[in-house]
DNA sequence: TCCACTCCTGACCAAAGCAGTCAGGAAAGT
DNA sequence: ACTTTCCTGACTGCTTTGGTCAGGAGTGGA
């Protein structure tokens, strides 16, 4: 249950393009602003721009940019397009598995998990992320203090 | 973001643990209720006993038991017995990133998403899974349709 | 036209994690 | 003693993770 290098590099990336706007942003720009290797990062790019997520072009005057206003798009999707479906159980999606014995509620459980992981990474568009102001949702989640410590 | 083989085994085993009350119960039993290959469930119940979470003893008439009341025991508590820390971020906590530029609030994001997280897996004890009865939270989760569809 | 610049793509790699298996040892009961 | 059952470490094959390397291809400017 950790969010990859990849999807944590990712949606750091997006929020930059987020914040640029329009005109076309480097790999290596987005690279410095949020220390991420620059080779792998356009490899993370390469796949967002295949899922439909960023768009680019090549040479001087290139780089990425948004396919869509940053209010369109969730962290979810962004999460997706570089790891694949959230919240799997042994590589399956849990509403495909058939539990027996003293464990057929555990479906429900791993569905409930996915569920209210859902719940905030669909809400949370790239918008929301630069601009800190964070669906209610989710300043509920971070209010109380014990959400902030270890265990 | 995805739960383990070894996770999902713990606590379908556990599962069985609660169900069956007081007495000891033999690791292969536990297997064959659960479809778990027996040499790796040894392993896992045996880190369930490092952490405290079942007892157990060798010898005929040998097994293992649950070390404390089933709705005492959560499914965190579990699954954290065999995978560690939940909903770590590039394997360290959220609370401890520091993120840059246009992704500060990115931490609050992780943040939000493990204690969703725990809302439901702290919530839910080895009781209320054998029995079925799921706490409200969890029902309320379960309850909408598209819960039940993957993305 | 040619060149610099930037993205695009596949191949490769080391290290770690995952999902087990194997072999034997150590307690408990009979 | 002997069987039963848990306990433990070592080992293994496979996949994933987190990258790097090398080169190709489109774009804009001189």
């Amino acid at each position: 249950m950790r969010v990859s290098a990849k999807a944590d590099y990712a949606v750091r990336a997006a929020a930059e393009l987020a914040a640029a706007g329009e005109g076309p942003v480097k790999g290596e720009r987005l690279a410095e602003a949020q220390d991420i290797p620059l080779q792998f990062l356009e490899h993370i790019l390469l796949e967002l721009k295949h899922a439909g997520i960023v768009r680019a072009r090549r040479g001087a005057k290139g780089g990425y940019w948004l396919a869509r206003p940053a209010d369109d798009i969730t962290i979810a999707e962004v999460v997706r397009a570089v790891e694949g479906p959230i919240a799997h159980v042994q590589s399956s999606p849990p509403e495909s598995i058939e539990y027996r014995g003293n464990a057929v509620h555990l479906q429900e459980v791993w569905i409930a998990v996915r569920a209210s992981l859902r719940q905030v990474v669909e809400q949370v568009t790239l918008a929301d992320l630069v601009s800190g102001e964070l669906p209610p949702v989710v300043e509920h989640l971070t209010g109380s203090p014990d959400a902030w410590v270890a265990r």
